[in-house]
Formats: structure tokens, C-alpha cells, sequence
DNA sequence: ATTTCATTTCGTTAATTAACGAAGTAACGA
DNA sequence: TCGTTACTTCGTTAATTAACGAAATGAAAT
């Protein structure tokens, strides 16, 4: 039980499974997310490590960065059963998919290496 | 994306799960739901509203009770999904199999008409 | 009509959660 | 080596949530 629950809560939020839908697309590192979503670096971070612990995506340190995607082949039975049935969801939405035009065009050198200079 | 999140959040708790599963049985009221939990029925009430609201179940006043069941036709396409999903979830789960058992065997009218005589 | 029972609503409390910025860690590059 | 960039961890805060009991509502039975 403590492992479903887990798995719902880690799709209970919006930024979440718009993490979920853009690494339909690619993989991304933290900061291509943190640029994406406009919300803080930390905050992905803990998203990711959310993600990443109900199942639902893998990382891999690559140099600087931290890339994540979609996990092609979920132990658990019930995040099998959920990834299989992503492509299907937020079709129509307009947030999700403007982020996944974004991801298709956007390059890692030009959006990251410059996230904090950007803000200030 | 409302949408989603109200689901999923609808699935991300124990005793909600449980009273979908023990609903795979057979319709119940508040008051076997309570019985069976051990739970305030307040807070079972408040779970059903909960299932309803995201589509998961329906409801029907039956005299003094009030009758909870799986949704057979959801519109959403979500619910539909994941109700389709809900019979190859937990089926080894103990606790899970132990309510079920009970709500096959059990009779409303001993386990209502006097919850709260039984708790005084 | 009045009482009883099932349910819902309301108000409260404790626990969880999402967000942030600051501080710490790790790796690249000048 | 030193500075920069990317990421994570930590501590805090505001918002949400699950639980309860008390009170209100609605229907059934006496």
C-alpha cells in the first residue's frame, strides 16, 4: 500500500507531471526544467528526486549536469501500467503542450550555463 | 490539469484506496465503510465525497443510508482508465484482502443500526 | 410528532507538502 | 588553482490534508 500511495502522490502535482510530459520528448537536466518551468532550481530538484523514487524516471550524472528521463522499464507493476498510459493524458492541454514545443526546439547550451545571470 | 491532479490526489490516500477495493465486492453504505475501517464516519464520508467529486464512485440515498459504488461508465477518461486498472491492484495486499473478505461475508443490517451503540 | 439512526457539514488540530533562498557538494574550464 | 555552473540538501513558511467530535440535516420507525 505505502508504494501505490507513493506512486499517486508523486503524480498529485501539476509541475510534476509536467516533468513527466516533457521527458515524453527528451531528456532534460535540472536546469533545462528549472529554466522551463520557471520555478527554482531546488525545488526541481526535489521534484525530480520525487519522480525518481516512486519509479518513475532515471538519472545519470553527464559532467555538469544531471540528466533525467522517462524509465523504460519500471520494476513496479503500477508505474508500468501509469507510463504506458502517459502519452494519453494532457493531450489538449495548453500549458503542457506549449512546455513540449519548448523542449523540442530548445538547446541545453543556450538555456542552462546562464540560468543565474539570467535572473539577476 | 486540475482534472488530474483532483484524481490522482483522490487515489494518494490508504483508506481511500481500501474503499474502492472493498467497493469491487459490493455497494456499501457510510456506516459498513466506518464498521470495517474503524474510522469516524465523518472522515468516511468526507473520503466518499472525495471519490465522487473525481468520478470514481456514485452515490444514492436508500432510506437512512446513503449507497456508495464503483462508477461503471466514468465520463472522464482518467477515472475510466484507472478504474479499469483498480482490479490488478492490491491483490496482495493483506489488509486489502482481509476487508474484502469481510464486506463478502458481512450483512449490513448487523453491522449498521447500532454503530454507535457498539462504540459506547 | 417525536425519537432514532445515518449521513453531512463545520471547526479544530496535527501532519504533510510545495515553495523559496542559503549553504554545501561536485565537476568543468580558464 | 580558482572561479563558475549545476545540482542537492537544509531550514523556513504558507497552504493543504486527514483526522476527530460536535452540531445540523434528512428519513424511518414508533
Amino acid at each position: 500500500m505505502r508504494n501505490y500511495i507513493r506512486t499517486f502522490k508523486a503524480l498529485s502535482d501539476p509541475n510534476r507531471i509536467r516533468i513527466l510530459k516533457m521527458l515524453e520528448i527528451r531528456q532534460l537536466c535540472v536546469c533545462e526544467i528549472t529554466d522551463l518551468l520557471g520555478i527554482s532550481a531546488s525545488t526541481v530538484s526535489q521534484h525530480c528526486s520525487i519522480l525518481r523514487d516512486a519509479g518513475f524516471i532515471l538519472d545519470k550524472k553527464n559532467g555538469k549536469w544531471v540528466d533525467y528521463w522517462l524509465n523504460p522499464s519500471p520494476d513496479d507493476e503500477l508505474v508500468k501500467q501509469l507510463l504506458q498510459l502517459l502519452p494519453t493524458w494532457l493531450t489538449d492541454d495548453e500549458v503542457v503542450l506549449s512546455y513540449k514545443e519548448k523542449v523540442a526546439k530548445a538547446d541545453r547550451k543556450i538555456i542552462c550555463c546562464n540560468i543565474l545571470l539570467k535572473k539577476g
